[in-house]
DNA sequence: CGTGAGAATGAAAGTCATATTCACTGACGT
DNA sequence: ACGTCAGTGAATATGACTTTCATTCTCACG
């Protein structure tokens, strides 16, 4: 994770490009990289799958966007930097949402000292069925 | 998810042994899709990994064993179904540990008002590193 | 202005776990 | 013996992710 420290104004055209999609999609929108690859291309038509994925891989790098990995889920999402927060997942749409709900930061200790490890973090998904795929 | 409760006592002989290879495993070990296959094939040579693809899913649907899927890993891993409890992941070597956690019922209560989901679960995972990569 | 080194790019192909298809086998009740 | 259908193995398909490679672009330096 070595940050080379990139400055935020110096970004690769195309790079700043994904970056801005990412932020302005809102905290609580979750795009997978097919989303964002459509967006770019709606906006610089041509280009690359590539040049978007190594964009994500390069901004999630520099700690600038954060990728979500759901269980269930058949790709990684990517949101804005935010607030610590959890996802739920409908298990019948697959929509993903998230919920202010973060683990007490006595848990990753108690769990530190059970386990032996050193905890970075902690990630908590919820599965369930959202309100309109209940209501059929 | 119509489960169709298949006695235990009459799977058919694959599934059993596919089984009893999840369950021997002991609560703690985390098999992958290969393991489990490289194992059957050890006692029943020829075994195709669709045959374990399949039992790994019957008896997941089944209830019978539990498949764990955490982030960052790359590939789900089986284990018997147990007590609940959440997932360590070392970020440096990849192996996975259980710890003995659960998520307090009123959380699962309180993001299912939040979000008007109705919530049926909710996993953790903690990421870190092991004891012994923090050694060298 | 050149111009040269390194970064960025797009197309294509590779990787890998997961999932499905299909023809065949085997078990079981009749 | 027969018919039926679940189970099986090989092969193939799928889909997300990742890398390779030749080309293009950028830009500090002359």
């Amino acid at each position: 994770m070595a940050v080379t420290t990139l400055p935020e104004g110096s970004l690769p055209k195309n790079y700043r490009l994904i970056y801005d999609i990412v932020q302005t999609s809102g905290l609580g929108r979750h795009l997978t990289m097919s989303d964002v690859f459509a967006r770019a291309a709606e906006q610089r038509p041509g280009i690359g799958y590539s040049t978007v994925y190594r964009g994500l891989v390069r901004l999630r790098q520099l700690g600038m966007i954060s990728e979500i990995v759901v269980p269930g889920a058949d790709s990684a999402t990517y949101e804005p930097v935010g607030p610590n927060h959890a996802h739920v997942r409908c298990v019948a749409c697959g929509s993903i949402e998230d919920v202010g709900y973060t683990l007490p930061s006595r848990v990753l200790k108690s769990v530190a000292d059970e386990t032996g490890f050193a905890i970075d973090s902690g990630d908590v998904t919820f599965a369930g069925r959202c309100a309109s795929c209940r209501a059929e």
